[in-house]
DNA sequence: CGCGTTTCGATAGTAATACTTTCATAAAAA
DNA sequence: TTTTTATGAAAGTATTACTATCGAAACGCG
């Protein structure tokens, strides 16, 4: 399974780039190295100039394929929303408590690297640490209401909408499931953030070890729900 | 009390400014100046050729009270901190029930404006959209660390640690108080910019209306420490 | 094989940003 | 009154975030 899903395709909204940077080598190229340049450099001191030059092209290139950087970070994200959603639902396939289902959907979203889902072009590692330390940079923005309207954030939604279902099968009269979700998704990747940073604001751990994430959203969401029953 | 507290003086961490704006006239025009433009443009559209132009002065006067505009909104960001403490403070003083306690500080963060206290110079109702809009800005950087070690962020951590020792006095063997403390505040202005934008991921609503976030954390949160003792 | 189209690279250019420096003057403090 | 401090004005720099134009290479198709 490992081996056959290196290549799956991650559908991410098209009004997001110019051009498909999954369509060429070139592209294919420029996701891979601004992976590498945004986790190293951040997105702010991140520019196309120094894309274009590590790739051994030119600017002008790199804007045939997205508008400006901040859509070539939400390609980047959505694509790991996308991801997201492809490892959560093999790993709760076949899984038919909805309990458990959404104790495991806990898990991978914090802790997604542990999943067994690989990808030939994008190193997940590094595009992680990007989606723990920008992501709420690409819809805090002043044109947000827009770009949500035209897709940007689909990948995302649909993450959030798969744990609402999941919410309401295990208590249909919970009044906040959809709250709840959301909660579930940024904590994770939020605490996760905390946890190196601020390590004296959470008892998480900052690497695998120790009290992680997941144990806490599951105590969180589980006490929740049984005691809305 | 309303009018004896509109000129409470709000301590900023030294390291935020070069030189203190609440110190000087034209200092204080700054810090209310640049609200309003803050919050008009967002953080990234927002200069301080821009600011200086509004103030009629010269962006050498503005430098002087701030390397850049990224602590300037440290600054915004701290105040409202600091702020936001005062008020809790004085909400909660003389509640000797712990969770009752606990409860009007959830109302307070969620709900800010609903409280009594008012600022002569700082436009409240504008600072705390720059909150929601832009706060997780200010640490989501490459410099997080060494701003942490020089006191950016102490207001912030000083709530942090008031709801911490409050969730302990409700429930002792909680085990992750702080993580939870950290998951209100974070959620509390986070759910209100999704209820703004994204409102499918929400239950909330935007204005005050209807279920507010203060109901949905209270509910999670009491929840969570009832069941665990 | 050849022709047209798409794609890319190279060059140049522009307006704005994020500062830094210097200097003169006005206001406040000693 | 003298000295320090704060501001304003002007100029300058490196970088950013684009846009436009053009020629060459590669590719797709008949």
């Amino acid at each position: 399974m490992q081996d056959l899903l290196r290549n799956i395709q991650i559908r991410v909204n098209e009004h997001i780039y110019l051009k498909d940077p999954e369509s060429s080598e070139i592209g294919r190229k420029m996701l891979n190295e601004s992976i590498g340049m945004i986790h190293e450099l951040g997105i702010e001191a991140f520019t196309f100039k120094k894309l274009a030059t590590a790739l051994g092209t030119t600017e002008s290139t790199i804007y045939r394929y997205f508008e400006n950087k901040h859509n070539l970070l939400v390609y980047l994200l959505a694509w790991y929303w996308g991801w997201l959603e492809y490892e959560i639902v093999l790993i709760t396939m076949n899984i038919e408590d909805p309990a458990e289902r959404l104790q495991k959907t806990i898990e991978s979203i914090s802790d997604p690297l542990k999943g067994q889902l690989r990808h030939d072009l994008i190193d997940l590692k590094l595009l992680y640490e990007i989606v723990i330390a920008e992501s709420p940079k690409s819809f805090l923005t002043k044109e947000v209401d827009v770009e949500n309207e035209i897709g940007f954030f689909v990948n995302y939604k649909r993450i959030c909408e798969r744990i609402v279902k999941n919410i309401e099968e295990i208590d249909s009269s919970y009044p906040f499931a959809r709250t709840l979700a959301l909660t579930i998704v940024q904590c994770a990747n939020q605490h996760r953030f905390f946890a190196m940073h601020f390590p004296n604001l959470t008892e998480i751990s900052p690497q695998g070890t120790g009290t992680g994430t997941a144990v806490f959203l599951t105590d969180l969401v589980l006490k929740s729900l049984q005691n809305n029953k």
